[in-house]
DNA sequence: TAAAAATACTCCATAGGTATTTTAT
DNA sequence: ATAAAATACCTATGGAGTATTTTTA
């Protein structure tokens, strides 16, 4: 089942002619006899009557016809799409997205994005910052923005905006604490922490590392899985927490939270769009690294 | 886009390994890197990125794999349509019936023929002998069943059935001709005629012209185009045909119509079933015309 | 070191051609 | 006599193999 002996089936089909279906096709009539000759042989069916000198298909040969048109469609298609990718912005591009970009950052970029963009559909999936740098070192995601840099030597990460932690409680928990030394006030705070694989929590992890300080000394009282949950907690007063600034900036702005000053913890942290140089971004991924390095400021 | 290429680019895909594709093709493993190179060069476009030793499609591979998949679905379903045409009575059979046999004589065969060979389509169509015999003769249908032979060398016409033409009138009509000679008769009467091209018009030529009577002498006042036309013209006394006596069964019982017997003119025929025996039958055509032959007492 | 893909090469099947014959109009 | 398909025969591309090298986990 050769396509183009198949090709030659189906022109000799519409002239109802051999001499003229290997003119239609640049190719000799011998080659289109030999060609659908093969066919034949191949199905042990005839698929033409050679009738004098017209030719006319057999029900085998109509059955193949119809079929045939059905196998050029989806060449067709897969061809003409295949060249609309090799030139145009387009394409289904999956990216991940870890807690807090994808609820916090993402979507206003995206919006600008798709407008730029608008043949290319994007699909979002969420996950920590751990999930999506795991399933784009798998290949199974080609682009994910991150909160966190993990040592995976094969991927790279391109810093795309800096980001702000904070330690945030209620007035009343911070007036609890208000002659207590700060290292005294971190030891005894209830902690709502975000899980292991948080981007939020390697950054803070890190920055109380700096000040010697193991965070599995520290009382948590719950672990949440994302910005919201632990800004509700924090809310209801069941401890303080560290979390991107942004996603609080309402309770500080109305006074419901208050962000605490911890002298020498430094918590500022960069989100980065991780991919796989290794791999061939297609246009599309290739235009969203350098939307979100510009729109961001970090390049050019 | 050679389709055992497409074959090893899916294999490849499916294990995500050249080598293991090779082993599921029975092909060695360099066959399968020149077909996915050689579809690459084709394109334009990497279709997977050779990282270390894991191998993942690119989006152009994703894109032509989704195509793949539906051009082998097209090339199989093809394959078994084929298969099943070769060993089953099966398909869609398209036969010419000339007036009489599509309307009264065909109905009842067919509807057994439906039962025994529940997986054949008919498909029905109807013109008069001449134009079947054409559409046969041109091989645009594979199969007539017509009440008349035309001089056409290249078709055969297998007998099935016998026929008997009556000349019918109204008994009011008959009554002004009952002192007349039946010649006189003949060529006074107002005759209701089928169209030239009819089996039964033609039937009705040849008889008469055993009796030296040329149709053209003969006082036409009507041409219709059915055997049902030319029954009702007659009852509502427009004048005399000659037509088929099946179509007139139920006028002559209930005494509405009467046949007229006319010494000599020996009104016969038969209807057949034509085709180009130099067309390949496919099983369900050779079917029908033995169904037709054995069920009309004509053979066997 | 081992496993996988790429490369190098050899071989032969076959897709392509031209020239000719057969067949039917 | 002519037009079309089949046949015969030749050539060269490329699909298939094995052996080997390169690469990387």
């Amino acid at each position: 089942m050769d396509i183009r002996k198949i090709q030659a089936f189906a022109k000799v089909y519409e002239h109802a002619s051999f001499s003229k279906a290997g003119k239609a096709l640049y190719l000799s009539q011998p080659t289109i006899s030999a060609h659908v000759a093969s066919l034949e042989n191949e199905l042990g069916l005839a698929l033409f009557d050679r009738i004098g000198r017209t030719v006319v298909p057999t029900k085998a040969g109509e059955i193949l016809y119809f079929h045939a048109l059905r196998i050029f469609d989806a060449a067709d298609l897969a061809l003409s799409e295949l060249r609309t990718l090799q030139d145009r912005i387009t394409g289904q591009l999956d990216i991940g997205g870890s807690t807090i970009p994808a609820n916090y950052i993402l979507p206003e970029f995206f919006a600008v994005f798709c407008q730029e963009f608008p043949e290319v559909v994007l699909d979002l999936r969420v996950g920590d910052s751990e999930e999506i740098i795991t399933a784009v070192r798998d290949n199974v995601l080609m682009l994910g923005v991150v909160g966190a840099v993990l040592d995976t030597p094969e991927l790279t990460y391109e810093p795309i905006l800096q980001d702000r932690l904070v330690l945030v409680m209620t007035p009343e928990l911070q007036r609890r604490f208000a002659n207590t030394d700060t290292k005294t006030m971190l030891f005894t705070l209830p902690w709502i922490m975000r899980e292991e694989g948080s981007g939020t929590r390697m950054a803070m992890v890190s920055a109380l590392t700096r000040l010697d300080i193991d965070v599995r000394e520290l009382k948590s009282v719950i672990t949440v899985r994302n910005a919201g949950a632990m800004s509700r907690c924090i809310q209801a007063g069941m401890g303080a927490g560290i979390t991107s600034a942004s996603t609080v900036q309402r309770a500080l702005n109305t006074g419901r939270l208050i962000a605490v000053n911890v002298p020498d913890l430094s918590l500022e942290r960069y989100f980065y769009v991780v991919y796989n140089k290794r791999r061939t971004l297609f246009p599309a991924a290739v235009c969203m690294i350098e939307f979100l390095q510009t729109r961001t400021g970090f390049k050019i």
